[in-house]
Parts: C-alpha cells; structure tokens; sequence
DNA sequence: TATGGATATGCGGATTATCATATATTAATA
DNA sequence: TATTAATATATGATAATCCGCATATCCATA
C-alpha cells in the first residue's frame, strides 16, 4: 500500500472512526463497530471491506462473527501514523461518543456474547 | 481542519508529491513544482489551491512568483505525520525523480530567478 | 431442515474528484 | 502601452465515491 492509498483509507469519517477504535481496543466485531458509530450496519461493513482490500485490516471468523484488526504486517512507516492520528483524536467528542456507546453495549450482560 | 480531511489532503498522489517536496525544501514557487513533478501547470495550480484552502499550505506572492510553503500554524498533531510520510516515501524512485528534477532545473544558471 | 442473528453484496442515484484544454489575470519589462 | 512569463480559473467530460435500501450469504441452533 503506498502512503497515498494509506491517507486515503483514513480520508473518510466513518472508515476513520473504526480505524481509530480498532488501534484502541485491539479487536472488535462488526456489530460492535456497528453500535459503537451508530450508523447502518451495510455502511460499516463496506467500508471495512474496503480498508481489508487495501491490506490495512485483517478479518477473522469466529463462528458467527467477524472480526477485525489492524494487519499487523502494515509497512513500518503507517504504524507512527496511526498512533499519531489516535493521540489527535482521543479527546475529540465524536470519538468519545464512539467509545462510550462501544463500552455500554459490552457491559450490557444480555448482550454479553457480542450483539 | 479535521484529521480526515488532512488525510484527504494526502490523499491523492500530486498533492502528496508536492508536500513531500515543501515538507524537504520549505518553499517553492508554482512553476518549480511543476517542473519537479513534471505535470500540467494548471494542475499543480489546482492542487495547490486546494491545499491552501484547507489551512495546509500557505501562499506568498514575490513578484511575479507565488511561493508555498507549509503552514506553521497547522494543528500539532500534523507535523510528526508529515514527518513521518516524508521518512516513508524519501528513498521512492517516484519522490527522488522529482527532486532531481527540482535541483536540475535550480543550477541551470539562465533560470536561476525561477523559471 | 427451518429459523434467526450477523455479515456481505447488488443496485440506482446523487454528489464530488480529477483531468485536459483553453483562456483569463497579474506583474515585470521593453 | 505592448509583450511576455507566471499563475489562476472556467468549462465540459469522465470517473470515482458514498449512500440508502433491499436482499443474499453464512453460521449456529432449535
């Protein structure tokens, strides 16, 4: 992946949301991304999509849910970056809004197993 | 301006090659980027007015040249990125065709004003 | 096998990006 | 003032992006 192809993965909104939730809390299924943005859930799984056939996500099967993660194999250079795009942006409210919905739902013991 | 839309900036390969550029020299003038990209003048003009008009560059006029420079004023959490992408793409052929283009076109004696 | 939850994809429409070409503007100078 | 170099903008065409909605697929389990 070039850098202009990275910048442009992180150029949209939503795909920058999960990007960001994802370098903070490691693994998170589609659903929690869902609940977490509040948005559709075909919206988020595009956009996934997109950031995995870029090669800046990993998606892995667990039985009924899928989960993604920032590709560990990602070049060198893209990591500083996205600490640095995670640092800028921690205290932004949306992103906090996002973190905050993502914790409500994990706690929720109904909801224990994932949605 | 907003991280995606700096990594909007970034986004597309021409006004990525003409920050790397600024990020190494400091400031150049429209027609010296045009000869180290070696592009259409008018499109280096438009990007580079995109650039300015999302806060990442600034523009001086010096006579009959206009020069960029990037802007000091940026958010702080810009410069460790433009930092970082500029260590990411110094050794790409891509980046070091145009800086040679760059420093040809400065020691031809008879365009030694500009252009 | 039928059902339901989780995820992905097909499709049409609206918006936005990018480009090449031609032309306008600005500033220096003859 | 006429000319020329440097820069910006207008125009029209093509392509890319993003979205909502509907629907398909995949998996677990009754």
């Amino acid at each position: 992946m070039t850098p202009a192809q990275f910048f442009k993965c992180l150029s949209d909104e939503t795909r920058l949301r999960c990007v960001a939730l994802l370098q903070k809390q490691g693994k998170l299924c589609v659903c929690e991304l869902t609940a977490a943005l509040d948005v559709p859930q075909p919206k988020i799984s595009r956009h996934l999509a997109l950031l995995r056939q870029q090669g800046l996500l990993l998606d892995s099967r667990e039985g009924q849910w899928v989960y993604y993660q920032i590709n560990p194999t990602l070049s060198g250079w893209a990591f500083p970056i996205l600490e640095n795009t995670l640092a800028a942006i921690e205290n932004n409210s949306t992103f906090q809004a996002d973190f905050e919905r993502l914790q409500v739902m994990k706690t929720k013991p109904e909801l224990a197993v994932c949605c």
